[in-house]
DNA sequence: CTAAAACTGGAGATCATCTCCACTTCAAAA
DNA sequence: TTTTGAAGTGGAGATGATCTCCAGTTTTAG
């Protein structure tokens, strides 16, 4: 997968010290109150080697994050192999925000990168949202599901929800809202008709 | 609303050139890459007068975010008391999307906002949050809407869909879609039994 | 008109970020 | 094992943005 380095020993080394205490910054919730240089210190190497590693913030947190994201993404597999399509989608859903309960670091990042305006959530980011495609794309050939929804819309509305973790008191229960109402909305009653969409003539 | 200050004549005369500024810079989508410093100058005051007024660039983002949130909860009242209530809860959605689509510097502000560790969105997000609050339990009242979804759930939508802005190709129709599986999923279909909630054991 | 209070503005202190390069370590070839 | 040069290291210091401080100016009350 990521046959591009070989990369040598001591390099990998100092990666590996880098990205350790990134997590632990991160739970700890101070990684964004941390100055970069220190951070280096921290991890017991040099600022040079820690920006050849990882060019600026934001691409440390990402590497974090990937970690973060192939075991969801690989949850989200073994989910789609296991339980019928809509319920596997539920339970997932459910499970990213159960993770990001339990771990602060990932909601925060998921903010972070979200608001940074290069693309750095590329990787990562990309997985997950092909995870949850995937999901989708399976109910909706199982017919549950309705066919004119784009799994992105439910990408904009997890990050949303990891945006206001720490903003918000009730979190838990206003997310497990959020996740209610896109399932329900998501389901597909055999109701035909016109889907009610683009009618914004109203507004301006 | 604001009576705490009385404020002199030339500092309101700076206070205005300053939002009158910012706002132009956050239309432009260059607020967040330009020199503080050099923003003070471009409003024609000095910096120590740029740093009495907004302490913090996010503070300048909040007041210029204020008059948008003005603006977008006004027109919440005003379909509120022309609408069914579930229609003025669908037109002002959709209307917030149209609003963050014509006005980046919506879009962009609201995400940096919720990324931003401190609460400096209080005000402001206080007062779009009272708007679709108000709309949803207009729409509960009326029986056309589940009782058992909390406001605070279609603000994190919100926040995500903002945050997502320019960062996505395919933006305005996934914010449609998820504006569409909120209204969905919070329309009350004639149906009982359990809600199906907070199972998730089977996760961890 | 006078004086106290309120406000201004920009020079410069402070501090995080990031570059640069002389030195060290690794591992492949002999 | 020794040699060799490619790969990697680390930290001193340049850079540049942020924010403070206060002498001077403007406003308003008396």
């Amino acid at each position: 997968m990521n046959a591009t380095k070989p990369l040598r020993a001591d390099a990998q080394r100092n990666r590996e010290a880098l990205l350790a205490t990134a997590r632990e910054v991160l739970d700890a919730g101070d990684f964004f109150d941390l100055r970069f240089d220190d951070f280096a210190r921290l991890a017991g190497v040099g600022t040079g080697t820690l920006y050849r590693h990882f060019p600026t913030r934001e691409a440390l947190a990402e590497a974090v994050y990937h970690e973060e994201v192939a075991t969801l993404s690989a949850r989200a597999y073994e989910l789609r192999a296991t339980l019928p399509a809509e319920e596997a989608l539920a339970v997932f859903l459910r499970g990213v925000v159960d993770h990001m309960d339990a771990n602060q670091g990932l909601a925060r990042t998921l903010a972070t990168l979200m608001a940074t305006r290069s693309g750095a959530l590329a990787e990562g980011g990309r997985a997950l949202e092909q995870a949850v495609g995937d999901l989708v794309a399976g109910a909706v050939r199982d017919g549950v599901v309705r066919d004119d929804v784009e799994g992105g819309a439910i990408m904009m509305a997890l990050h949303g929800i990891g945006a206001a973790h720490d903003h918000r008191p009730g979190w838990r229960a206003e997310a497990d809202g959020v996740i209610t109402l896109l399932l329900d909305g998501l389901r597909l009653p055999p109701m035909s008709g016109p889907r009610g969409d683009s009618d914004n003539s109203r507004l301006r």
